[in-house]
RNA sequence: GCGCCUGUAGCUCAACGGAUAGAGCAUCUGACUACGGAUCAGAAGGUUUGGGGUUCGAAUCCCUACAGGCGCGCCA
């Protein structure tokens, strides 16, 4: 018996008492009640608080409620035990039998475990990363690549159809500076006052020139242009092939150059001034951003004709909507959260529903520490630590999960060492292993001649009835509220923090004695080694399951 | 000045308005003739930054003060 399963039995008792006249609720009984697993193991298996949220309603007092349905449900297939604690509490002992069916589900369900169809039908634009072209990607923007990902994979795995989408920002001022950098560069010439600096710079530089042996005999301006196009095709390929070996890859690449030759700007300018929503003032054309929300109006076309940055995205936002995606979702990082109000506001002159059609979802900063020193860097300066760099430091997986492990609302120090360590102070580490350790087991019992039935339902899983294998099933039975959270708060750390849950639990079961999963010595195979094959299968295909939502892998053996 | 995020154990962080606020690390005490010890058991550690309020119930919601991070352009 699992969590939802258990509250669809607290809503037909509720109906029941309903029926029968014994209890009256005005608004209906509700779909679905709240379970929980408590942190308290007197607190029974799992616990439900819908007697205190109905009591008022009902017009009768928490308690009440509370030994009403508590002696209802006394009477349902799969509960051993209700008792109502506190001010009102339910808390249920569910069968062993009950609970250890949990395991087959699991093991019958497979990879699918935990997906559901929450999200069936919304078609989901990510996009995320969006790092401009004028350099290598910097660990600013890592964290979105592990988050980002990471949130996509849920949403599918809630089914989902998701479109991970990259912007690049090919066009304007910034690129000129960029190829105005490689052509002095080329010629030996210091970087620009306003320019980038770093040894990429030179590298580039230097492939372009390799390239186009040609290009440093052209005029200026031409030469420009060569180093340009050039050099932010190499740079485009450096980006793509760094969050490749990341485990990163885009459905689409965009290029925000497109929108400015395609008419897309103008069409999106033209339709919001069909919506009354610009006016021209000191030759410019602003967006009423202040009506929606926004702290003051924004330009959306320069008085020097040129379209201001903000004009980009409302073309590249438009264009989502009419590639068919009601939900765009846009990660930025927090230097860039001054932006959510125009944007949200430009979303509301289309006549959108912010929050709704397009979310931007805000990640702090993300710092590294080395020897417990912050490293510092700075893009002019040339000093900055890359995406390879920290994959050389620290491996992927270990990226991976660092950067998906913490709420996005905070700040984080990553420790270099401490995600480099091969212990468990490293959190990916004591999850992998504890997987690892799943698959050796596997393997062991096979070795013996053990294997699962055809038919899970010839193994005897109320077998499963020790203290140790009941917290290791109800933490099984968690798997699918956890995604289901995960996708609904975009919080992919609660998985992270799940998994470090429940390679514990797991662990803990294992290191009893009274719970080995392979007969001792001389004894032969026993129905009981076979139950717990099963939750060792079960344990280990979530674990697989969790850490590939994070886009960390699950080793066979470390 | 205004806006967003944060403030929880010595440190790094969890906690969908629920019960006695939880983990890991560090500290202290234990378990290796062991299905992988990269593990496990236990102890100690808290006025959830301060002050008000809402609620049966607040780390969580509201107000306020303080502290830190990040922003606030006809740059991109």
């Amino acid at each position: 018996m699992n969590p939802a399963q258990l509250s669809a039995t607290v809503v037909d008792a509720l109906g029941a008492l309903v029926e029968r006249g014994d209890l009256a609720l005005p608004d209906g009984v509700p779909t679905e009640v709240t379970v929980e697993r408590p942190r308290e193991k007197s607190h029974g298996d799992y616990a439900t608080n819908v007697a205190l949220q109905l009591a008022k309603k009902a017009g009768t007092n928490p308690r009440a409620l509370g030994e009403l349905l508590a002696a209802t449900l006394r009477e349902a297939e799969g509960i051993a035990a209700v008792d109502v604690a506190g001010p009102g509490f339910l808390n249920i002992t569910v069968d062993a039998g009950a609970q250890g069916q949990v395991a087959a589900d699991i093991v019958a369900a497979g990879e699918r475990y935990g997906s559901s169809d929450l999200l069936a039908g919304e078609q989901i634009n990510l996009e995320f990363v969006s790092a401009n072209p004028t350099g290598p990607l910097h660990i600013g923007g890592v964290r979105w690549a592990a988050v980002g990902d990471a949130l996509g994979r849920i949403f599918s795995f809630s089914g989902a159809a998701v479109t991970r989408e990259y912007y690049f920002n090919d066009h304007g001022a910034q690129i000129d500076r960029f190829s105005r950098s490689l052509l002095a560069s080329a010629k030996g010439e210091p970087a620009p006052e306003d320019g980038y600096g770093g040894q990429y710079i030179h590298d580039i530089a230097a492939a372009v020139v390799a390239a186009r042996p040609d290009a440093l005999d052209l005029p200026d301006d031409e030469a420009r242009e060569v180093f340009r196009a050039v050099g932010v095709e190499m740079m485009f390929d450096e980006i793509k092939r760094s969050l490749h070996d990341f485990g990163v890859d885009f459905d689409v690449y965009f290029h925000e150059d497109e929108l400015h030759k395609s008419g897309a700007v103008a069409k999106a300018v033209e339709r919001l001034t069909e919506l009354g929503n610009t006016y021209e003032q000191d030759g410019a054309l602003w967006l009423r951003t202040e009506r929606f929300g926004d702290d003051k109006d924004r330009v959306i076309i320069k008085s020097d004709g040129n379209g201001a940055y903000l004009s980009g995205d409302l073309a590249y936002y438009l264009d989502k909507r009419e590639r068919g995606f009601d939900r765009c979702f846009i990660m930025l990082g927090a230097d860039h959260h001054g932006y959510v109000g125009r944007m949200m506001a430009m979303c509301a002159a289309f006549g959108d529903q912010p929050g709704q059609n397009l979310e931007i979802l805000i990640g702090q900063m993300v710092n590294l520490l080395k020897d417990g020193e912050p490293l510092r860097m700075s893009k002019r300066a040339g000093t900055v630590v890359t995406i390879d760099d920290l994959v050389d430091a620290i491996g992927v997986d270990a990226a991976r999960y660092a950067l998906a492990r913490y709420s996005s609302d905070v700040n984080i120090d990553l420790d270099l060492e401490l995600w480099a360590k091969a212990s468990n102070d490293n959190p990916v580490y004591y999850v992998q292993y504890a997987h690892a350790r799943t698959r050796r087991m596997i393997e062991n019992a096979t070795d013996l001649g053990m294997s699962l039935p055809s038919d899970l339902g010839d193994l005897d899983v109320s077998l499963l009835s020790h203290e140790r294998e009941g917290e290791l099933l109800r933490a099984l039975a968690e798997f699918p509220r956890v995604v289901a959270s995960a996708a609904e708060l975009r919080a992919p750390h609660r998985i992270a923090r799940y998994l470090e849950d429940l390679a514990a639990t797991f662990n803990r079961w294992y290191d009893t004695r009274e719970c080995r999963m392979l007969p001792q010595g001389d004894e032969p195979v026993a129905p009981v080694n076979l139950a717990r094959l099963l939750l060792t299968v079960a344990a280990s295909t979530v674990l697989a399951s969790g850490l590939g939502l994070l886009g960390v892998s699950a080793p066979e053996r470390m």
